[in-house]
DNA sequence: AAAACAGTTGAACAGTTGTTCAAATATAGG
DNA sequence: CCTATATTTGAACAACTGTTCAACTGTTTT
């Protein structure tokens, strides 16, 4: 029996240059796993949904889940991770919670997506 | 035992209007679940990765694997979603796929998710 | 204080996802 | 044709995700 080859790409790869070059253009892992994390809650058809529909006015969670025709419960367990990722923000009236955007972001990130997919 | 209220949001809803006027806003199911979707690619610090890599230069599976330090299965896979969802595309050389971007989509979709995690 | 309403929370469950491993395919060179 | 290299593929597995259900916390009304 033969010595076995590397199993991966060699060191002398064939584009080691552009890979040196890529590596260090690449942001630390860090911002990258904090951009796929953004990206993760638009990735779910009821949080676009809710998000959307703040969009036109704030809501209550009774409303958004007649919205969506889904229970409260779903919906409140949505909101907790849009707040979170501090999307949403809320405030307290008498025995209501009314959701609204935290800021204007949702809107060109939402407008960004629509445009690549309306193509 | 007494006559069950209805569990849910009663008929006479306090905001039937706007909860009337939302749902009319909404686009349709279809296209929010594309959106939600493209972004579910976008959501993941691999996918990402290969993304951002590919914005640089084309690149071919393994040096990908090399810039990324994961295994040329798990690489290819992803590609394999990645251009499903028409973000890449790739053309053959011998032996060797070179990937690439398919349009400047992801550079604008990517910018814009940046600009909101770095406030 | 009790009942009613609005929302939150935790456990449980099915369904999905990303990686690994081994096997298969494709192409080039000897 | 056989071997080496580059990539793809499918099955398997653990980890994660979204919804449901039941129980709980607040707040208002009576």
């Amino acid at each position: 029996m033969s010595i076995k080859p590397v199993p991966e790409c060699e060191v002398t790869h064939k584009h080691t240059d552009v890979v040196e070059d890529v590596r260090k253009s690449l942001p630390d892992d860090e911002k990258l796993i904090r951009l796929a994390e953004l990206y993760k809650i638009f990735g779910d058809a009821t949080r676009i949904k809710i998000l959307y529909s703040l969009l036109e006015s704030e809501l209550c969670v009774c409303d958004i889940a007649e919205i969506l025709g889904m229970t409260v419960s779903a919906i409140s367990h949505q909101l907790r991770i849009l707040k979170q990722a501090e999307l949403v923000k809320y405030r307290r009236d008498g025995k209501t919670v009314y959701y609204s955007l935290s800021d204007d972001h949702v809107s060109t990130i939402i407008g960004q997506g629509i445009e690549h997919i309306e193509e």
